[in-house]
DNA sequence: TTGTATGCGTTATCAT
DNA sequence: ATGATAACGCATACAA
């Protein structure tokens, strides 16, 4: 019987010293291979290299931490009412986003949920040297409590922040001009009265969209009055529908701020027995799933979430390394037409 | 004007060391209070409290995890298609039970993408020290690839693995038995056509679910013929559903192993202009949002999927500290009625 | 109970 | 270009 694998417990972890030793040169010739320095014999280096793969070797994270004074990781902060967001497939998608720009970097992403009850446990974690940078991703959740450590740390978020604009860093979603774009669906095809399900107004994308959506309705000589405000919640949409409803003015048109809340005004709009489009068209913001697992297909307002996701962490990346990199930068949306409208 | 904040740019971490000068003790006296060691003398651990306390000072994780030769971190593994799986509330919904768990531990949360192009970058990651422990949560994409490091690294898996699970540490679902009693609903409200979109039957989940539905109709004198499988995606359950009704036979129920395929039969159903729960009657599984995003709310299994990360941290933080700990934990589930029977 | 001294695996500074 | 050697911040035998 041939032995595959060596008998007594786990191989142990290989070190630099091992690989010095096995290649037969000082441990600072390793760390400069590793490191790629560019003034190493590039045979030296080749047998080095050698010797790295024969062994199997991995940097140790934590030895290079402490020695460069870097985490090589950064923080993604989360908001204490998980539940929500991870409900939220904005949120989500977003994740998705900066976990694939840092898989090709050598930054680990640390989760770390911010519990509302003791800040300062956050806070000490964040500005106690284990992460180099912070990722805040509160699109939904206007907690933008975190906008004072920008100051002393790297620190790029999802969405204007509400307060310290001028000078944080952040990626957004031109929300105000697509939501107009998506209003004038509504005003072209002939509905006349357009109402809106507008998010928190204490939350930037609830303002803007809101702002979106009286341009276009204005523009188009109708009553800016229509709206009810949800909390970007399916319950809460329909619940905001029932008010449009029950106001006992004819509505022949909504524009929800998301499509969670869309989706939660087809409840009640095919609850009460209305066709849609035919009576009342909907349109939503952000194409999200919930777009698509409604009948009729969602018409919506298409971002690039991933994308967003990828451009936060390239640019907090950026922000860490010293690069140069914009401050602000806005993606930009299209309309895609379903069938709601 | 008072200066509540001194100038000269961000004040520098303070280390144990500088805890100690102001105490007045040792390092090893402020890494024993730090740690909470009981042979530290009451009074002189208040004192280095305070001190901590004013220098507001966070042990250096890296310098930590060096001395101790642990990372304090454990992985989440993620599989590279992770278009699908972050769009899949099941998987976001374990995380976030994982992540709370993690929260009060002092485990950091590493997500990791496994690259499948290059699975030795990920291994050696894992076998290098950087985490003391890894979660892979696999449930609706069947990559459990990582089985056979479980021996060198301890591992805990959402779901029973398809390979390995004799010795493999998971915590699962009662899938087949949920799926029956689901099924046992339609068969009881005197339904004779009942199908089912099943999973992939290369997964437990899909597999258990699809044997769960056959002991049911089995047992109600049915016929077991009626199944078209999907990969738990929305869109793939629209097309099994098409498939299932283009037999030509008739179908007055439908179970599907997952809400998402649920919500797409939903769209092919009333597209033909039949009526839900009236022409044809369809449970789901999983009780994730889109069970209520759809009309009319999906009846379904639901699940404690935050439970379920939960338990999986705790089984491998469990592991991590040598404490004693079930090898697999069996989640039970209840049937949450709606209006889709 | 407390302090001293050494080691954890790398990087960086300095000679050579 | 390469090799000693000293940090990096903390934990822990061991000594006191």
């Amino acid at each position: 019987m041939i032995m595959t694998q060596r008998a007594g417990g786990p191989r142990p972890v290989p070190t630099l010293e091992m690989v010095a030793a096995l290649a037969g040169v000082s441990r600072a010739t390793v760390s400069r291979v590793v490191n790629d320095s560019p003034s190493v014999d590039p045979e030296l280096a080749q047998s080095v290299r050698k010797a790295i793969e024969a062994l199997d070797y991995t940097p140790n994270r934590a030895a290079r931490s402490l020695a460069k004074r870097r985490a090589n990781s950064v923080a993604l902060i989360i908001p204490e009412s998980t539940s929500k967001v991870f409900a939220d497939p904005f949120f989500t998608t977003v994740v998705q986003g900066i976990a694939m720009y840092l898989t090709d970097t050598d930054f680990t992403l640390n989760m770390v949920i911010a519990s509302e009850a003791k800040p300062e446990k956050t806070r000490s974690f964040l500005l106690g040297g284990n992460v180099d940078g912070a990722l805040v991703v509160s699109h939904h959740s206007g907690d933008h409590s975190w906008t004072h450590l920008s100051g002393s740390l790297p620190m790029v978020f999802a969405g204007r922040p509400l307060v310290g604009a001028e000078d944080a860093y952040y990626v957004e979603v031109e929300n105000e001009a697509a939501a107009c774009s998506a209003t004038r669906l509504l005003t072209a095809s002939g509905r006349r009265s357009i109402a809106t399900i507008a998010g928190p107004q204490d939350m930037p994308p609830g303002i803007d969209r809101l702002a979106g959506w009286r341009t276009a309705v204005r523009e188009a000589g109708l009553d800016d009055q229509l709206v009810e405000v949800g909390d970007f919640t399916l319950a809460s949409g329909a619940r905001a529908m029932q008010r449009l409803l029950d106001r006992g003015r004819p509505v022949d048109a909504v524009f929800a701020a998301n499509d969670q809340m869309a989706a939660g005004a087809y409840t009640v709009i095919q609850g009460r027995g209305l066709r849609i489009p035919e009576d009342i068209a909907v349109v939503g913001f952000d194409d999200d799933s919930f777009a698509t697992s409604v009948t009729p297909a969602l018409t919506t307002v298409n971002h690039p979430i991933v994308e967003l996701g990828r451009k936060m962490a390239e640019t907090l990346v950026d922000m860490i390394e010293g690069r140069p990199t914009d401050r602000v930068t806005i993606m930009s949306t299209s309309l895609v037409l379903r069938d709601s409208v």
